[in-house]
RNA sequence: CGGGGUGUAGCACAGUCCGGUUAGUGUGCCUGCUUUGGGAGCAGGAGGUCGCAGGUUCGAAUCCUGCCACCCCGACCA
């Protein structure tokens, strides 16, 4: 078979991008930095979509939809915030164009300045504090929990196809709340929704955690995030949930009523994930056939490739075929069944293998003959002959079992990959030969976290919620530290 | 914005140093026959402003000048 693929061992970087591209989900489009995510990645997408969107309402939230343009000054009215945000952003200043005097083309109208320019949102939660000033008046009022899907632009040097593009997809909670533990605890409550999803769709373990000061949402007072390990060795910031304290509210003057009559500020949280999602769920699992998808985000579970010499066969095992795509259907299993005589079996195997199919079905006279049919699972590449008698039941056990398997691969790599480090030579040694996770001790200082960073490129990761407390010295000053944190180099 | 590199068929590239038939290879595409249980074989065919502009020359993908675009490494990136 001729290999469509770098291997992932080779080049991991040129495998990824290959994969991406070959397996049709995304491309680079004709807009430096932009991505086009074509039919079977946003397939995938929308998958994630669906479940993340149904977790969001069954704890209570809703969706709308704010502008994609935001004033400059709504912009600046946090500092942190602009701080953040201000060297990555695309800025609209005309609205028209005219055509060119000479005739050839057209070129923006001089005459077209906009009074203030817009910026094309970088993340939304300047425009939507400003608008929360008009709904909110009194505690009857909150909490106000909305969440956006919407895509948003930041303006990055350099880009990579899911990681990191110019423009993106993601969702966007805001939730406005009446007291600060509130607001903590929804800030929890969406990082644990993340979590969830991670491990249980995506077949991801997480790692839950405090981002450092440095490594925080600008403006926020906490971030929340859940990193994930990809085959490489390094981490991918997977989700974000922010704790925003009352600065939006004091930014954009929203107050309310409490019951005591007393005037206050709204507390603040807000919350993403986005199209990167993509990104960890194709280096989280894939191989060197290609993607490796889990069952409950493949856009098809079971494919079906009719095997024949003639079209008489052909018939006679599309008919057969049809047959069982209609009663897996009916046991809830998505089923694609590729009759196309345009393409041939074995060309089929290796397609859908690429694009991650969990089970692929192979059915041929041979079989129709027995009452059986081929079964090959992606994750292992295993193939067994079943009987095609119970085939439903089989197969929806099947994929909980790949489900499940994906996630234990996923997971015993991860713990395998989590190191307890506690020199600074042993720090270094580990992430230039191992990589992976490394739990070490820090002093807490931004300055430390700084020169690690620099001359390692490692970054803390998260400070995990669940490390349990220990005395220990810091790796890089000695320095008294009461917990370790996740170290990683990081995409 | 620095350092390096590349522009030749849909895609991937050779040819450029040392100018010389009708610009080539792989892959993909189209047609036909044979194939079909792991990305088929053979035969035929279509497809090119050689990034753009100017110059040198009898003659330029090739040499010279200018411009443009893209890629990689930095800077940037919760």
């Amino acid at each position: 078979m001729a290999k469509v693929l770098t291997s992932r061992k080779e080049n991991y970087a040129q495998w990824y991008n290959d994969l991406v591209i070959k397996a049709g989900l995304a491309e680079n489009s004709a807009v430096r930095g932009c991505m086009v995510i074509k039919p079977y990645g946003y397939a995938i997408w929308e998958k994630m979509q669906a479940e993340l969107d149904r977790m969001f309402k069954e704890t209570g939230h809703e969706n709308a939809y704010f502008p994609l343009f935001i004033p400059k000054s709504f912009f600046s009215k946090e500092a942190d915030h602009v701080e953040g945000f201000a060297k990555e952003c695309a800025v609209v200043t005309h609205y028209r164009l005219k055509n060119k005097d000479d005739g050839q083309g057209v070129e923006v109208d001089p005459a077209a300045k906009l009074e203030e320019e817009l910026i094309v949102r970088p993340t939304s939660e300047t425009i939507i504090w400003n608008t929360y000033k008009n709904w909110i008046q009194s505690y009857r009022d909150l909490p106000i929990l909305v969440n956006q899907w919407a895509n948003v632009v930041r303006w990055e040097m350099r880009t990579r196809l899911f990681l990191r593009t110019a423009e993106f997809l993601w969702q966007e909670g805001h939730t406005a709340h009446a007291t600060r533990k509130e607001a903590e605890e929804e800030t929890r409550q969406m990082i644990d929704i993340y979590a969830d999803f991670a491990q249980n769709y995506m077949a991801l373990p997480v790692i839950q955690g405090h981002k450092s000061e440095g490594e925080r949402f600008a403006g926020a007072l906490d971030t929340l995030a859940i990193e994930a390990l990809m085959q490489d060795g390094k981490a991918l910031q997977a989700g974000t949930s922010h704790f925003l304290g009352q600065n939006f509210a004091k930014a954009f003057d929203v107050t309310f009523t409490d019951k005591t009559g007393k005037l206050d500020h709204v507390w603040a949280t807000s919350w993403g994930v986005s199209t990167r999602l993509m990104g960890a769920l194709i280096m989280g699992h894939s191989d060197d056939n290609g993607l490796v998808l889990p069952p409950k985000l493949a856009p098809h579970q079971v494919v079906i490739v009719p095997i024949y010499k003639n079209d008489e066969q052909y018939d006679t095992v599309c008919q057969k075929g049809e047959e069982i795509r209609k009663a897996l259907l009916k046991k809830g299993i998505s089923v694609k069944f590729d009759k196309r005589d345009t393409q041939k079996p074995g060309w089929k195997f290796a397609e859908y293998e690429l694009k991650g199919v969990p089970i692929r079905l192979a059915l041929g006279m041979r079989d129709i003959e027995n009452g059986t049919i081929e079964v090959a699972r992606r994750d292992t590449m295993k193939k067994e002959i079943m009987p095609v008698e119970g085939l439903p039941e089989k197969i929806s056990a099947l994929l909980d079992d790949i489900q499940e398997g994906i996630y234990n691969k996923a997971l015993k790599f991860r713990d395998d990959n989590i190191r307890y480090v506690d020199t600074w030579d042993e720090f270094i040694n580990t992430l230039e030969n191992k990589g992976g996770f490394i739990m070490a001790h820090w002093d807490g200082t931004a300055e430390t976290e700084e020169r690690i960073q620099n001359e390692t490129k490692a970054s803390i990761r998260v400070i995990p919620i669940d490390s349990r407390q220990e005395e220990g010295k810091c790796i890089y000053t000695g320095k008294p530290s009461k917990q370790r944190v996740l170290f990683a180099r990081a995409y």
